[in-house]
DNA sequence: TTCGCTAATGCAAGCGCTTACATCTTGCGA
DNA sequence: TCGCAAGATGTAAGCGCTTGCATTAGCGAA
């Protein structure tokens, strides 16, 4: 890779200073227009970009924000992440996308590692790691924004909804509708406070109005672990007549398990989701599932992060609200228990 | 946030100069084992992290590449790039995605912001792009390798597969089903040579087979987008017996165009698609489509950027192989034309 | 014509890091 | 005991950029 042009080789050019080179660039009314123009005649010939490292340096801060996201094989984040970056753009702002792929372990590395880049805020996903993480981020007291995950009483400024109550909701709604031996497929719980919270939503509902404790069985995030987690649930006896599942990728497992097992949704098998992606809708018959403002968070946490770096201020969490679309996967329990 | 601890602070409380604790850093062989833990226990006292300006400037590279995608709404390309930074990781590597939402002008933005970050070497998508962006890359002489295309004759190294071919023995296939009234719901076209060569490979197909020239809607890379342009498709007279779509997205708004107007997949329509993603087996019935190695391309690509990085030398380009994946979306032609 | 003020530009000091080279220790053989 | 090589560490010169301050040019007013 050949070397790149500096502001001097451009200064040379143009036969004028650096100083004057790195004015046109960056505070053009300060130069007169012709040796502006000059100047960025020659920054064209040269397709000059300015050296990021140095520039760094040189104004300490970057103009960067990093968000660490689980994984990039769903597009239940990424969708998040493209709000939020069309944001930050706005405010010339870039966005630098990190994955953990569900492991502590690898989020602190890559917290380091976004740390050394310089950027100057960042975004994590839920609420859930170690408490030494949490100290090494506010001994550098760097701008951090949780996202998807909100809980009266966490001390870090967060931006998303209360999993907890939105999945007690969706509980109540299925023995609403008159099942009582229903089931769960939640996600990996372990360092996963969203997937924890949506299962404790589930019992602690299921628990207010009667019905029986749920089998719960947990799954990785994809459709085949979600297929395989029902099949289990659908072959045991008595088998359930409602499935809530953690998130929409397993539902459309627990779909697939049930055609195989030559079950109707929701004649023979009611099942829900969460997140709301557009697989939901794909889905036949279409699933019910709790909707989540993924664009908004996004939106939300931009302001915030920008907001976090200007004033090193405490800024308030943002709550948003989540609310069930019912389509059709959840029907009425089963008559023998409803007559 | 606070002024970051630098090399000069650790130095000082270590009792060694700058270079040493450097060296222990980078080169910890060369220091004595005494002074290295001394130095190791500052640098975690203090939660030192190198300034990654700093270094850029020094050693005059980044050990960073940047990828630049259409989008991350959906997981197409993202798949790729998980296991793409998978593969970088292993050596050290850090990736920066950046996103252009299909458009030209943004995906040029990005190159520049990306190179003035300094990235050792550039993933693209795809290969349409106007030659003044081509030119630029020239003159910078920065590694690049274009993904998800093949083409014969292409002057880039890329990595990808032959969209034409796929798509021609794709509707190849249709044909063999029986089919002669076919359609198409394609991606959209401009500014993007896979959308467009899978085009011309159904059409080419169609019109070596005999078969009657498809009509051709193209949709933006949406379900909703799908749907509308196969209700369109779909309420005309004649109405085709089989849609293949440009991508499982598409095919899945098929799905649910069909659903709305009451016909069944295969019986009354028969749809394919392309690329194979996780959708492809939720749909009911599972999507007969066209598998695209998403992860061999990412790692392969890996591969590529890292030689190419090494040693300036021309790299031979990949082509990977497509399959179709037959699953039940495609049924035997109207009987009356087989018959 | 000269002075004073503003606008335009240049000078040079750093920003945090690496590394060639210089310097200082050690340990060992003679 | 001394000399010397190898090992350990320090010194200082950049890397490319920004920016406070100094300098110069240009202009109107006195």
């Amino acid at each position: 890779m050949k070397s790149q042009p500096t502001l001097e080789d451009v200064a040379r050019l143009a036969g004028v200073s650096t100083a004057t080179v790195s004015r046109v660039l960056n505070t053009p009314d300060l130069v007169r227009a012709e040796t502006r123009d000059r100047v960025r005649a020659v920054v064209d010939q040269l397709g000059y970009t300015p050296h990021f490292g140095g520039r760094a340096l040189a104004i300490r801060r970057t103009n960067t924000v990093g968000a660490i996201i689980p994984t990039m094989e769903n597009a239940i984040f990424a969708r998040g992440l493209q709000a939020l970056q069309t944001r930050l753009a706005a405010r010339g702002v870039t966005l630098l996308v990190a994955t953990s792929d569900f492991d502590p372990i690898q989020e602190e590395e890559q917290i380091h590692a976004l740390l050394a880049r310089g950027v100057d805020g960042l975004v994590l996903i839920g609420e859930a790691r170690g408490a030494d993480t949490y100290a090494f981020l506010a001994r550098r007291e760097v701008p951090v924004v949780l996202l998807w995950s909100h809980r009266e009483g966490c001390l870090w400024t967060s931006v998303g909804f209360d999993n907890h109550r939105a999945a007690a909701e969706m509980a109540a709604l299925v023995v609403a509708s008159g099942h009582r031996r229903v089931a769960m497929v939640a996600g990996v719980t372990a360092g996963n406070d969203r997937a924890a919270a949506r299962v404790d939503g589930v019992r602690a509902a299921l628990a207010a109005h009667g019905a029986p404790a749920p089998r719960v069985v947990e799954a990785a995030y994809s459709i085949e672990a979600g297929r395989t987690a029902a099949t289990t649930l659908l072959t045991q006896d008595p088998a359930p007549s409602a499935i809530i599942c953690g998130n929409d990728v397993l539902a459309a497992g627990v779909y697939i398990a049930a055609r195989d097992l030559g079950l109707r949704i929701p004649d023979d098998i009611s099942v829900t989701g969460f997140d709301d992606i557009d697989l939901a809708t794909v889905l036949d018959p279409p699933l019910t599932t709790v909707h989540v403002p993924h664009r908004r968070m996004g939106q939300a946490a931009a302001e915030v992060l920008l907001r976090l770096a200007d004033a090193p201020a405490h800024v308030e969490s943002i709550a948003l609200e989540t609310e069930i679309r019912e389509r059709g996967s959840l029907g009425p329990g089963p008559s023998e228990t409803a007559q």
